[in-house]
DNA sequence: CGCCAGATTGACACGGCTCAAGCGGTGTGG
DNA sequence: CCACACCGCTTGAGCCGTGTCAATCTGGCG
């Protein structure tokens, strides 16, 4: 579609996953003691079994993780993925049984919170409450951007946006290079998670490839064109929340009365400032 | 599909949304006391306006309301609704900024409660930061089901879901009479919660007629199979999260190593206890 | 009685799914 | 070091669930 300039990625100030970003030294290692072991899992572990009880949350400190669902009819779903610094089971902080599965999309290690030391840390040290809280929101952010992929965008769009979302979620933590980075995921699996099959994002893929906007191959992702990419799939930094984004990326409002379904117009190609850190290694 | 008795509804003793359910009447107390006002609002007016600056949450006390996203390409999308007892936004309690609008559906009342004063209720009624976390952790739950079956479920197991998960949230706080419910929803605003069409939402309303499941009209819900239209759209509690559930409606173990988009089992139709009590009315 | 939003209906197009075969890389046992 | 197996990627052909477009109908309401 939209041609563009091989443009630069946004321009990122943030430096550190939500869980981290605003807590100092001393909270960080308060959320460290407080965390039980720290595991190292191969690819395919499962941290989580769908429905099955549990009491401690799941901090992914490296690698890749997804929640998974298995519905009804046997099919699989997965509502999100974790990156470094991501947590795997929030919902675990208040309840006992959870109905998605987490599982390892890479080898990795995760430090392991158990509920009732979070609540503890929550009494004790406002500043990490204040991190979960902003990063439970976020989450839900991200999930609500989700489900309006699937429910509005078409497969190309999906797949597009997936990839935008990551590279940013991924420079955050510092864990892309330029504008490409790993992804451990099959195409079945990223279909799972775009409400696709993996044939059909298998095409997919290859027209974003014909089109020079992305390649995907051997798992890692490659963004050639930010600036058409993420105009394709009208991708906006806002329901990231980083809290320390360029002014200059502030969202557009959109055309305020809209029917269902219908024409409109922008494009947003913001610059990129890459930067780095790892993600909670501190833990 | 699946016959059945014109079965009851789920065994339900919850009797009060989530964010007052396990408050005390001195925390209910304080809680009304930190809102400010409480506003008698009309159908169709924005509580709040897509990427507004906004430093309050909207607590719903009766009524509805929709959360809604313009997309970049005009269309729209419904990523939550709410009924009395539900937080409008959210979000809200951290950032300064939603990526969604509120809109009311119906005439109703809203409680303005200042981002400010809800931290200082955090702070002093650890009672009140738990029901918070509680509803938010919820709304996440219901957000990835709603993503899930954007995702992978049918057109009609996506009306089928809603209106099933519609009737237990009403249950819940009083709002339905036996099998029925209001429900101010057009089928257009349907269709976007669903991501369907107004055209389709229309067809697969009369199909589910057909087959004498649940009829939608003239603003009013009226399930005459529980039993069968839960079991067709794979309807289960647990994604709610609701404390006090009878154990018979345990969620089931699904089966566990499925491929995506596959065959499979399986089918629940519990009975329900209906219970009653108004919301927030307290506050 | 006239208007209008919302509900209906029909005809038709198309995006994405299904089914099925074939290919390629990689790990493993002989 | 080769042969086989297996998993994930590709590709083709055809189908079908939903979307699109366009009337027409209906119930409320002024």
């Amino acid at each position: 579609m939209t041609t563009a300039s091989a443009g630069n990625l946004p321009g990122l100030k943030a430096t550190r996953p939500w869980l981290s970003a605003n807590l100092d030294a001393a909270d960080r290692n308060a959320l460290a003691r407080a965390c039980g072991d720290i595991r190292t899992v191969s690819a395919g572990t499962d941290l989580l079994r769908q429905d099955a009880p549990t009491n401690a949350l799941h901090i992914l400190l490296d690698g890749w993780a997804a929640r998974y669902k298995i519905m009804e009819d046997g099919s699989r779903f997965i509502p999100a993925l974790a990156v470094p610094g991501d947590i795997c089971d929030l919902d675990a902080l208040r309840f006992g049984q959870l109905d998605y599965g987490v599982t390892m999309l890479s080898a990795g290690t995760v430090a392991v919170l158990p509920r009732q030391r979070a609540d503890a840390l929550f009494a004790t040290n406002p500043a990490i409450a204040d991190a979960f809280w902003s990063l439970a929101l976020a989450e839900n952010s991200i999930l609500t951007e989700w489900a309006a992929s699937m429910g509005r965008r078409s497969a190309s769009q999906r797949v597009a946006h997936l990839l935008c979302e990551l590279l940013v979620r991924l420079v955050i933590v510092g864990k892309a290079g330029g504008h490409s980075y790993d992804l451990p995921l099959t195409q079945e699996q990223i279909a799972d998670a775009l409400g696709l099959t993996s044939v059909h994002v298998n095409r997919t893929l290859h027209s974003l490839r014909s089109m020079n906007l992305v390649t995907v191959q051997h798992r890692r992702a490659t963004i050639h064109d930010w600036a058409a990419l993420s105009a394709l799939c009208g991708f906006r930094l806002s329901y990231l929340h980083l809290e320390t984004v360029d002014d200059e990326f502030a969202p557009e409002l959109p055309p305020s009365g809209a029917r269902s379904r219908h024409r409109v117009t922008q494009a947003s190609g913001p610059t990129l400032r890459p930067s780095s850190t790892s993600a909670l290694s501190a833990l």
